[in-house]
DNA sequence: ATACCCATGTAAAAAGTTACATGATTAG
DNA sequence: CTAATCATGTAACTTTTTACATGGGTAT
């Protein structure tokens, strides 16, 4: 497989759970991943192409064909090299974040500009952090007295990254209102 | 200037402080900016191409030109735009985390393995936390009593987010364990 | 009927990395 | 003298987004 097509890997974990289009990876990666990654159409069809060409997938003759959907499903092959991926140490991110630009270079007269910045990040880390609750409430509720699922530690990361960076803002906004 | 190219704000960003040539660029971004930002030479000089061809840099007629150095300095008109730039509201980013995709997929075979990553994270974080404790003394001492510049919020950011995501690892290090 | 999802896909553009070529200067 | 660093740049490649084309199905 190549070097590091996350990509392939993303598509691929979708597809271990079990059958799927492409039309539905995509949605899935709207309603379960967006918060640390997403793919478009534009990546999706040609990866399931790709991971066909390469026996880590194979096309299902659909029964539910009324649509015509074309459903993929994850060949043993596939589920070798995804777990064997998931195994590696994570390549280094490059992280990119506008925010911080900006207040990097802000001057003392962007000073307004810069304290609507932090609002409007503050309303919506806000939102997302109501947002992040009430998910995690309807899945404790869901699993009850069960122990909840791996991935659950993925919105747990996203709750307190969303409030480390609420405090942040508040710190911020607090400094630029004693200047 | 076009939609949202940021790399050319990047590089604005950069001139706002003085004149600087691409490989003075690429320095600071490596030494001020990584940790939210960097860009590299394939990026830094077209992006000096393009600013000087949109009036918003020129080139220095260098005088220290031992070294056959380029220097570039933002004009009005570049600093206009910078300014401007700085007060649009930031546009969403699509943010990717190798780390949170592997966890998100993780299923209880792979325990070990996720075991393995989050030691690795949590060993890479703390050393990034005594980086900025450093960083940050460092700063103080520089400014004594004098109010720091608003760059300093972005430092604070990363030992906030890199606290958070510490936390998150030892969580998720301590229910691993438990299981 | 008409609007709105479902569904697949591609072309073109934009963004970004990597690897290389080239040569000057400086420190040991 | 030699290695490291300074310094500019480009070509090729990879990655990603955006916008479009196309058409079936479903609810009002």
């Amino acid at each position: 497989m190549a070097r590091t097509n996350n990509t392939l890997y993303a598509v691929l974990g979708i597809l271990s759970g079990g059958p799927r289009s492409g039309y539905d990876i995509r949605k899935q990666f709207q309603a379960s991943l967006r918060h640390f990654w997403s793919e478009s159409y534009g990546q999706i069809y040609p990866a399931l192409k790709e991971l066909v060409r390469q026996g880590y997938a194979e096309e299902l003759a659909a029964p539910d064909n009324r649509r015509n959907k074309k459903l993929y499903r994850m060949t043993p092959a596939g589920d070798a090299c995804f777990r064997s991926w998931l195994s590696e140490p994570v390549s280094p991110i490059n992280y990119r974040d506008e925010l911080l630009l900006k207040v990097f270079f802000a001057a003392p007269q962007d000073r307004d500009a810069i304290r609507a910045l932090f609002e409007r990040e503050r309303a919506e880390l806000e939102q997302a952090k109501a947002a992040y609750a009430e998910q995690e409430a309807e899945v404790r509720r869901q699993y009850e007295a069960e122990p909840v699922p791996y991935w659950m530690l993925t919105l747990r990361y996203g709750i307190l990254s969303t409030e480390a960076r609420l405090q942040w803002c508040e710190e911020a906004l607090s400094r630029l209102s004693r200047e």
